[in-house]
DNA sequence: TCCAATGAACTACACGCGTAATCCCTGAGG
DNA sequence: CCTCAGGGATTACGCGTGTAGTTCATTGGA
């Protein structure tokens, strides 16, 4: 079996993408690095903390009196699954309508469009 | 106040699909449509229709002794929704990192590139 | 005419999530 | 050595969701 796809809720990866910026660290710097933005209480953070230690997205290292987070999924694998899931739920698992749906509606940079600029050729090259 | 965007949940999405591809229909045409693809029990499908009615996700008008529904959420709105989610949560609203995210991970067919070309030269003549 | 079946409406219930509060343990400082 | 504070662990609680079951009203048939 392959290990289930840990499922992180909305609050939950706020406190990862924390993590991701930056590891390891303490309850006290992740609370820290949150609670201005969000406007959440310490103990909530330090809940959504425990959740995450409970799913195995973050890990533990006991250091004297206190632990050191790290996180265990990484960041770059999240987005693929949230990427995934959007892809099949919403856009019956086709990629041209999303794209499509994007260049649509969102405006699109520079950056943007050469991003797909470079999609477009990797998948020349790709498929012959 | 502009109307907060309707929640629609996932299984309720499966319902608002089969009205999206033909409408008005039946609660009947619907549970039919539904229960070989989901395996749902008629009641669950029923319920989910009710819960879309009162989110004002679908209309119903009376046909006699049974209601005749209709999507009021636009599928391209519910998509909309997504996606901006989507790209706000997990991608920090940027849309380059989410175009190099599926360069990157996800196959493209050809006819996703012939679709992609479309796109770019649409915005290269529009953006200036 | 009266009933059974059907569809709508209401109720149910466990679980995850957002959001904390409370309890408990241990080490550092007085 | 004893206490207190700061973290970790546990508990709480209302809401939405997945997934139905139950009740109620009505109409087409027998």
């Amino acid at each position: 079996m392959t290990k289930p796809p840990v499922a992180i809720s909305d609050a939950e990866s706020r406190v990862m993408e924390v993590l991701w910026r930056q590891a390891p660290q303490t309850s006290e710097d992740i609370v820290a690095s949150l609670q201005e933005p969000t406007g959440w209480h310490e103990k909530t953070i330090r809940t959504l903390l425990n959740r995450l230690l409970g799913k195995g997205a973050v890990s533990a290292l006991k250091d004297g009196r206190r632990y050191l987070y790290s996180p265990e999924l990484r960041r770059e694998d999240w987005q693929q699954q949230e990427s995934r899931s959007l892809l099949d739920r919403v856009f019956g698992g086709k990629v041209a309508p999303l794209l499509a749906h994007f260049s649509q509606h969102e405006k699109l940079s520079a950056k943007d469009a050469a991003e797909l600029r470079k999609l477009i050729d990797a998948i020349d090259r790709k498929g012959n």
